[in-house]
RNA sequence: GCCUCCUUAGCUCAGUCGGUUAGAGCAUCUAGCUGUUAACCAGGGGGCCCUAGGUUCGAGUCCUAGAGGGGGCGCCA
């Protein structure tokens, strides 16, 4: 039986195996918090219900071993569900010693090394059930709408946008390099099914050492025949909206064991995404418009001072707890959790104290933004903070944007695609856009970007036999379930990020 | 590639103006406690203070260089 599975089952007698993430002990009694995988529950040894060696094997194991627990589900309001688990046997799987990952904070570096173990933590339970959830939710949204899964290739001859710095490997005495992007395969595919969408991993060899940035990961690029930009719109909004509101049906449990607030998934679910042009963007970044009476330099200005302010708080904070510490004949275990909350505070002002120095930058970077360049990574956060929906941009200069990015009829300067930016200071999820159709175009851009035709004949023969209209984007999973749990970095969202720096485990 | 912060026990961190034998909690081991939710309680073991130079009577603490890590920018999803 599994954990998950309590409810059902309340005083049955039931066996369920899993390991001991928590004990406690007292006299005649131990406490057991057990996981299987599907769930936690605490398991309860009593000294007068159990054999005697039963209740000494109880009293010996450590966190990480693992159990089979015989014994009945009992309903109690102020347990982990509102149940827990009485138990009458007990067999010993395996004793493990010394696991590394103590019931205390530990630093990243410590955690990501021990990533193969960190993922048996309760947070990492629930992050990556939601990864789960957002991808069972991705197939079926697609598959619903008669999209076509397909694999587009790991391994590419060339770099397809020109831009990034790509992993380069040997292929028969040829130089290959990883994919950066299926979409121009998916593209090929697309007229042959009319409507697809790859999902696959993706790599990039830049040293980015961001809180944002992975050197593999996840990427999902639906590809629709017969599509202009507005109608890729529809279908992002769409799309976005149907991840939110599953997510926010089956995983409210996982959110709460996160502390992340879903008051804001409401919102995207029944708002419709501001739809704003590049130019419109570049001022209101400036803070030459205001959106919902605010400018972003307002914002900025807002945000340093709540900063500040909450920086002298914790100061105060601490020194008061370092006072209350020094107080005579104060208990042990008072002075234990003071402590824990003193290096709480500390991190916490860590924290702040790198914001109190970025937020400096960042309000240059928005005031001077010039008309024609992209959105950095701090612009896209300090346009965010002004909505409480992804936001999606359009009509881009076209000279920041990919070779195949449809100009605009209207304004040769323009470029169709489009990006979308998560709320809550997340940044871009998704980019795409209309494709270019017009051969001549294409010619034009491929040389202006200094990249071999000869690579791309093959992509050209789709403008060649039977060209349509056609659009498409590209959602990266990772920086999605990034945004959907809140969390701070993005090497939480994956099982094992691969980094700069980082490729074991 | 550039900017910035950090490195003391297995883990999280103290360590004052440069001054005797380097500290706490957790984890671990031993002993006690009838229901605990990271908060009981007594004791034991556990250190290349990142590395290499330098200043000094004296360096965990000051200086220089290097290594490793966090974060930001650029690039992007």
């Amino acid at each position: 039986m599994q954990i998950s599975e309590f409810p059902k089952l309340e005083k049955k007698t039931v066996t369920i195996k899993g390991w001991v993430t928590n004990k406690r002990t007292s006299k005649g009694l131990v406490f057991l918090i057990i996981r299987d995988g599907s769930g936690f529950t605490q398991c309860v040894i009593d000294e007068g219900i159990v054999k005697p060696d039963i209740f000494e094997a109880a009293r010996n194991l450590h966190q990480e071993s693992a159990v089979e627990c015989t014994g009945v589900v009992v309903k109690d309001e102020k347990q982990i569900e509102g149940y827990e688990f009485q138990v009458t046997n007990m067999n010993v799987i395996s004793i493990a010693e010394n696991y590394p990952i103590t019931n205390k904070p530990h630093g990243v570096e410590f955690l990501i090394d021990h990533r193969h173990l960190w993922l048996r933590s309760r947070r990492q339970w629930a992050i990556m059930r939601i990864r789960n959830q957002i991808i069972y939710s991705i197939h079926s949204f697609f598959q619903e709408q008669g999209f076509v899964q397909m694999d587009a290739p790991i391994l590419t001859g060339n770099a397809c946008e020109g831009t990034s710095t790509l992993f380069s490997c040997d292929f028969y005495d040829s130089k290959a390099y990883l994919t950066q992007s299926g979409q121009l395969y998916g593209e090929a595919m697309a007229m042959a099914m009319g409507k697809i969408y790859t999902f696959g991993p993706t790599f990039r060899a830049e040293k980015s050492k961001t809180r944002r940035h992975l050197s593999e990961f996840w990427m999902i690029e639906p590809e629709m025949a017969f599509y202009d930009n507005d109608m890729n719109m529809d279908l992002i909004e769409s799309f976005i909206k149907r991840l939110i509101n599953d997510v926010n049906e089956k995983c409210k449990n996982e959110f709460s064991m996160l502390n992340r607030d879903t008051a804001i998934f409401e919102n995207i679910i029944n708002k419709k995404f501001p739809r704003i042009p590049y130019n419109e963007a570049v001022k209101i970044i400036r803070g030459e418009i205001a959106v919902n009476g605010k400018t972003t330099i307002e914002i900025l200005n807002q945000e340093l001072i709540k900063t500040t302010g909450r920086i002298s708080e914790i100061n105060k904070e601490i020194s008061e707890k370092e006072a209350e510490l020094k107080a005579p004949g104060i208990k042990l275990g008072k002075q234990n959790f003071i402590q824990n909350k003193i290096d709480k505070l500390k991190n916490e002002l860590k924290e702040l104290e790198e914001e109190e120095r970025n937020i400096p930058q960042w309000l240059e970077s928005a005031k001077n933004f010039e008309y024609g360049n992209d959105l950095g990574g701090s612009d896209e956060t300090v346009l965010t903070m002004l909505f409480d929906t992804p936001v999606m941009i359009y009509n881009w200069p076209n000279h920041i944007k990919a070779f195949y990015m449809k100009r605009d009829e209207t304004n040769q300067e323009l470029a169709k695609g489009v990006d979308v930016l998560a709320p809550e200071g997340y940044g871009e999820i998704v980019g795409g856009g209309q494709r270019e159709t017009n051969i001549d175009l294409l010619i034009q851009k491929i040389n202006e970007h200094e990249l071999p035709m000869e690579a791309f004949e093959w992509y050209l023969d789709l403008r060649r036999y039977g060209s349509v209209p056609h659009s498409g984007f590209g959602l990266g999973l990772e920086r999605m379930v990034a945004w959907i749990c809140k969390l701070k970095h993005i090497r939480e969202t994956i099982p094992f990020p691969r980094m700069y720096g980082l490729l074991t485990p």
